[in-house]
DNA sequence: GCGGCGCTTATACC
DNA sequence: ACCGGTATAAGCGCCGC
């Protein structure tokens, strides 16, 4: 039978020894089809060179005979055949050698060790992967099928046994999405229990709850019990049938409570459609995987792909909701939890449907990115909505890689890693060293993408690496750790991180022209994948890494920014600043600017770029806070500069930074405006004063001078004993649960004896006490301003009343 | 008890 | 452990006096 098929979800399992897949998706009437699929279980033996055919044909006999015995399982080498293949880029002859079950693939590799055997690969790559790498049937494409209907036990219409693929290329697709999210009396799921279950999809909104029945919410579900109310959850999920269900943090939180708390109760979690539990896996992070739909955390792929870009200070649900959607959590106040009214339960079930409700928009409004990651990493979707950015540019080059012949480069293991790891580091960019000052008309101009267009233009990669001089070679310089020299043969990683860069050109010109979410997104997806190459490069996890080639990246960038500093220079301009990949510089032409920005981009190598980022009305760089009053110079990396329209770009200052107080941070931005936009340092310097004189007044809102600092790490790992972690430690006595990752608040109180560590005198935001005047004037409000006052010989320590002066007695 | 300096820590820039 | 290096700055930790 015939059918359209597009594949959602993978899982392998094993039938009689031998490796399969299970593919889960829709077909074109939106009916969910399973496919069942085989595997070629096989891995890769590279020869040493100049083996005679006699030879080669003598040590397939010896693989031939290898057989492997694992605790319910028989493997042995089924079959065996010559190819030529390449490896890292050059020719090479290479068994490919057919084993029973590819789990065993390592230990058949491991008794391959003879003296002509130059190298075993492939052994080492995930089975759905392999699959998808071999079969080419990728996630989220369309397939006609070809199978035999398929007895199953599974919660499908239908399913085939696939006798042929092919691909009827991209349709569109939209998933049926349900999104859920718990609420529960105590963090910990083994001292807590589960109060409330909601679930929101299209026209779909309900609460569970075995607490308290509201006959005013008609959204809400009263049961008897929490094993009743969990029971259902699982019964509404089959019901709705969706092929992604969402939640937020529920990899981390929602999914392993609601197992901990079916396991309490005795009963199954059989949300897959295979009726089986959830299953945990995968590393340092558990992730949650159910049998045939797509469990998607949305804040796990929000972090990956989207975090760098955000503007929101945390990847919580309220901020991050807010600034993607535009709407906030509800409130509700959580202390009250032990002595509920009905109305604070209506309050409740209110709120938790409306996280699901952001869940479900979330996922809405990031399913083209989900989506389009997925069509071009190739990989399903439960895993680019989980893998770093470093395994979707290593996915993305496997699943490329049939196209030049090449075997797969394995996985480093513990030793390898370890010694990468312990290199020491290698030199990076350039920053120009600013003299501090006010600018005015200035230009930007920035590299496009500059390193992945660094390794493209000079072809940098493992495979195109070599330690000698060799003929023809490119010769890069890194100083103090020698030379590295590279093939100008185009390279695979190279060919493949070009075309992403003009794959992406072309989307974007695309939208630009017509835009939609869709191509938003793939240029998005792109734009991503070849701006995390060049760390790939240097990331000691990756299959093609290559420290030289890294180093070399940093230094040819260098090399590159260094150069159009001198032509810019030499054009008769200041130039102001550079940190990378941009140049500023001073300007009175435009027309002149962009002559000259042509004229540079006519003698730039391969693809790179030079670009103009903006002309500006004014800029602002300012001194380093250096303790030793010698030699003062400008900061590197801090800086303000305002557009002909008006608008200002805050670099690095407390402004831009989430460890100051609102205080501070709201001051020394109208600081810099009014310096930027007006020009009036001395209106500017009258706000300060406004501000310490409402400051000694106590008349600052106490909002204003929390300070929000974020603990990476358990409270006890802590060397250095610092004002958050004694807040930390606060919060923890209190009965907060400490996570790592959070954002702990607190402020600097006074303290009624003389107090000399700052920590001594942390208080959080609840508790009693006034705020630390001296404090927050000089360890807060006058450093933030004190350099940008500077600028103009304005000595704000003068201005400062006398008595709260700095260490002066 | 205090000054100085190195270290730890968080966060930003690109 | 889950992409790289460069940079600022605060506040502790600890030494010496």
């Amino acid at each position: 039978m015939k059918i359209e098929f597009i594949p959602l979800d993978y899982e392998s399992f094993d039938f009689n020894d031998k490796n399969f897949v299970r593919i889960i998706g829709r077909n074109e009437k939106g009916k969910r089809i399973c496919l069942v699929d085989s595997i070629d279980a096989y891995f890769w033996v590279i020869l040493k060179e100049g083996l005679s055919k006699s030879k080669i044909e003598e040590i397939q006999k010896k693989i031939e005979n290898i057989r492997v015995e694992k605790p319910g399982r028989k493997t042995h080498v089924e079959k065996t055949s010559v190819f030529n293949k390449n490896y890292m880029g050059k020719e090479v002859k290479a068994i490919k050698v057919f084993i029973t079950n590819y789990k065993d693939a390592h230990d058949v590799a491991d008794k391959i060790d003879y003296s002509e055997v130059d190298k075993r690969r492939a052994y080492d790559i995930p089975i759905v992967t392999k699959y998808i790498m071999d079969k080419k049937l990728c996630p989220l494409n369309w397939y006609e099928i070809e199978g035999e209907i398929e007895a199953n036990d599974l919660d499908v219409d239908l399913c085939l046994r696939v006798d042929k693929i092919k691909n009827i290329g991209m349709r569109e697709f939209t998933p049926k999405i349900l999104a859920y999210d718990i609420e529960a009396s105590e963090f910990e799921a083994e001292n807590g229990e589960i109060l409330m279950i909601s679930l929101y999809g299209t026209d779909y909104k309900k609460v569970l709850t075995w607490k308290r029945c509201s006959k005013k919410q008609d959204f809400v579900e009263c049961f008897k019990s929490e094993e009743e109310m969990i029971e259902k959850f699982v019964k509404y999920v089959k019901e709705y049938s969706p092929d992604l269900l969402v939640g937020y943090f529920s990899d981390g939180f929602d999914l392993p409570y609601i197992k901990i708390r079916a396991e309490a109760n005795k009963i199954k979690l059989n949300l897959g459609l295979d009726n089986k539990q959830p299953s945990f896996s995968r590393g340092r992070i558990v992730s949650g995987k159910i049998a045939g739909i797509v469990h998607v955390d949305i804040y796990r792929f929000i972090e990956t792909a989207y975090s760098q870009y955000m503007q929101s200070e945390t990847l919580s649900l309220d901020d991050v909701a807010n600034e993607l959607l535009g709407n906030k959590k509800k409130k509700f106040d959580f202390s009250k939890l032990g002595k509920m009214k009905e109305d604070d339960w209506n309050e409740f079930f209110e709120y938790n449907l409306h996280d699901s409700y952001l869940t479900f928009s979330l996922a809405e409004k990031i399913w083209p990115d989900i989506s389009e990651f997925s069509k071009i990493i190739q990989e399903p979707i439960f895993d680019v909505t989980r893998d770093g950015m470093s395994s979707n540019v290593e996915n993305h080059i496997l699943h490329n890689l049939e196209r030049f012949n090449e075997i797969p480069e394995k996985r480093p293991i513990h030793d390898e890693i370890e010694k990468r790891r312990a290199m020491p580091k290698y030199e990076g960019a350039f920053v120009f060293q600013p003299i501090p000052g006010i600018y005015e008309n200035i230009t930007f101009f920035d590299f496009t993408s500059m390193y992945s267009s660094v390794i493209v233009s000079y072809n940098l990669s493992l495979s195109t690496y070599s330690t000698e001089k060799e003929k023809e070679f490119l010769e890069v310089d890194l100083g103090k750790e020698g030379k590295a020299h590279f093939s100008k043969n185009k390279g695979f990683f190279s060919i493949i991180l070009e075309e992403i860069i003009e794959k992406r050109k072309k989307c974007k010109k695309e939208y630009n022209e017509k835009p939609s979410p869709i191509l938003k997104a793939r240029s998005n997806a792109y734009k991503l994948l070849a701006n995390a190459s060049y760390g790939y490069l240097g990331f000691f996890g990756a299959r093609y890494y290559c420290r030289p080639a890294a180093a070399s990246v940093a230094a040819l960038a260098r090399k590159s920014i260094i150069d159009t500093i001198e032509k810019i220079k030499n054009k008769g301009h200041r130039v102001i600043y550079s940190d990378t990949d941009s140049i500023a510089f001073l300007y009175d032409d435009k027309k002149e600017v962009l002559a000259m920005l042509k004229d540079i981009n006519e003698r730039l190598p391969g693809i790179m770029e030079l670009d103009l980022e903006d002309f500006y009305k004014r800029g602002i760089f300012v001194l380093k806070k250096t303790k030793d009053k010698g030699e003062q110079t400008g900061a590197k990396k801090k800086y303000a500069l305002i557009d002909e329209k008006g608008k200002m770009k805050i670099k690095g200052f407390e402004t831009v930074r989430r460890d100051w107080c609102t205080l501070v941070r709201e001051l020394q931005s109208k600081v810099l405006e009014i310096i930027l936009m007006e020009g009036n340092e001395k209106k500017a310097l009258e706000l300060v004063k406004e501000s310490i004189k409402k400051l000694k007044e106590r008349k600052i809102e106490k909002e204003k001078i929390m300070i929000r600092t974020q603990l990476k790490k358990p409270l006890s790992e802590y060397k250095s004993i610092t004002p958050h972690v004694i807040a930390g430690q606060k919060l923890k006595e209190k009965g907060v649960p400490i996570k790592i990752g959070m954002l702990v608040e607190y402020f600097i109180s006074e303290t009624r004896e003389r107090k000399a560590l700052v920590r001594e005198k942390v208080k959080l935001p609840d508790e009693k006490g006034e705020y630390n005047i001296d404090y927050y004037l000089n360890n807060q409000l006058i450093p933030s301003v004190e350099n940008i006052l500077d600028v103009f010989g304005v000595k704000i320590q003068d201005v400062a009343d006398g008595s709260s002066q700095k260490k002066l007695f």
